[in-house]
DNA sequence: CGGTGTTGTTAGTCGAGGCTAATATTCGCA
DNA sequence: TGCGAATATTAGCCTCGACTAACAACACCG
């Protein structure tokens, strides 16, 4: 089946459900893709079709292995354009997302491999989200959510999910990218905010920025 | 309306018809495209609707003000890109064309305007061709082809068009690019290849090469 | 003068990718 | 138990952008 931008786009987020543990289901695809559920039928159908997608044992879909490393391949241009958007163009950090999203449909094999050179085999995108190879094994797993980190431990942010520029634009204004430390402090109890401590300076943050924060405990504060 | 890829391509080539003074009709736009002529038919009609081109006097087709600053965008994207592949990426020069044909499309105004900071504002993209500026006039004019140059004269490289990969290696394998001066030596009757030196070698290049190549004379060989 | 291209258009079709409206199913809860 | 909300699918329609087949208009040429 032709892989167009459409496809691209819907074994993109299938694959992003699943790698997480969401069920990839007609709705939750229609949402994050901005698309009414009959679409989603209509192209799971054309999926189902072409052997990318099948129906997998409980309530969702699953990338056949033909579907993933479609998938994989535009995620690693996706990626690897917001690494070279970043790093060669100076594109800001929330800017990168959205232009990859656009671009990675029309990056070619040829080009791919020039910038993949160009920027000496990234290994990691400016969020750190882990850029698949373009052959060979690809492991996405995700680190632990900041909000599974005890008060008073001491955490390493390993990853900032990259779906929100203005959330984006904020932490980057208070220090918080991948590779930074912060301390956990209190947590605010019914959901409010939990207190975390970067580069000496305490801020609250709510639930759909701790949401955003991936990383591992590395011990306690000092 | 709106500016879909396959609308930008249509006005693109009408465009570059026009600028070369030939004509745009619905046989020459469906030669360029590669598509069956009902197609452009179909397409002109949408194009009409929409105020991009209208009818003109003889024979051809004519860009709206509307039309024009349309293409003039997506060439402006097409040359910015071609600039920028050649010069921070390090594409070389036969294969930037093909790579802006798709990215053109999805180039977003605001990247645009970082690459065009990033190259300082450049006013010719590899191949010599003039870029268009984001708003106010833009000159197309094609420079004198080097076919109409006098045997004896000295002539400037000042755009090599870029359509055809295999032309451009060759002819930069033998130093042909824009800024260099040629000798113009001997033509060969009944279409026979035309003699030039370039850096001090003697090239035999047949009507298919001269064609590509426009410039001026500046002088007489030395 | 009559064929033979070339050119352009119309008519009809197709696939991709979206939509709304209507129709099951199923699940949670009063 | 039964009602409403969420979920998925079907049916039917639309636009875009391509295609082939057929036809009209014209030009050139023997």
């Amino acid at each position: 089946m032709q892989a167009t931008g459409a496809v691209e786009d819907y074994l993109k987020i299938i694959y992003h459900l699943v790698t997480k543990g969401e069920p990839a289901t007609t709705s939750t695809i229609a949402r994050r893709l901005g698309v009414s559920s009959p679409s989603v039928s209509a192209m799971v159908k054309r999926l189902e079709a072409g052997a990318l997608v099948e129906r997998s044992g409980e309530g969702g879909l699953a990338l056949t292995s033909g579907g993933k490393a479609e998938a994989l391949r535009v995620v690693r241009r996706h990626r690897l354009l917001e690494t070279f958007l970043a790093e060669v163009v100076g594109v800001p950090w929330d800017e990168v997302h959205e232009e990859a999203e656009v671009l990675e449909h029309a990056l070619s094999d040829r080009l791919e491999q020039r910038i993949d050179a160009l920027l000496g085999h990234p290994v990691r995108d400016p969020h750190g989200d882990p850029i698949p190879p373009r052959t060979g094994p690809h492991d996405e797993r995700w680190a632990d959510p900041l909000t599974a980190a005890p008060t008073g431990s001491r955490f390493r942010i390993e990853r900032v999910s990259d779906r929100d520029p203005d959330a984006l634009r904020y932490l980057a204004g208070i220090g918080l990218r991948p590779g930074v430390h912060v301390d956990v402090g209190a947590r605010t109890p019914f959901g409010g905010p939990l207190w975390v401590t970067v580069d000496g300076t305490e801020h609250a943050l709510g639930l759909p920025l701790t949401d955003l924060l991936h990383g591992a405990v590395v011990g306690t504060r000092p």
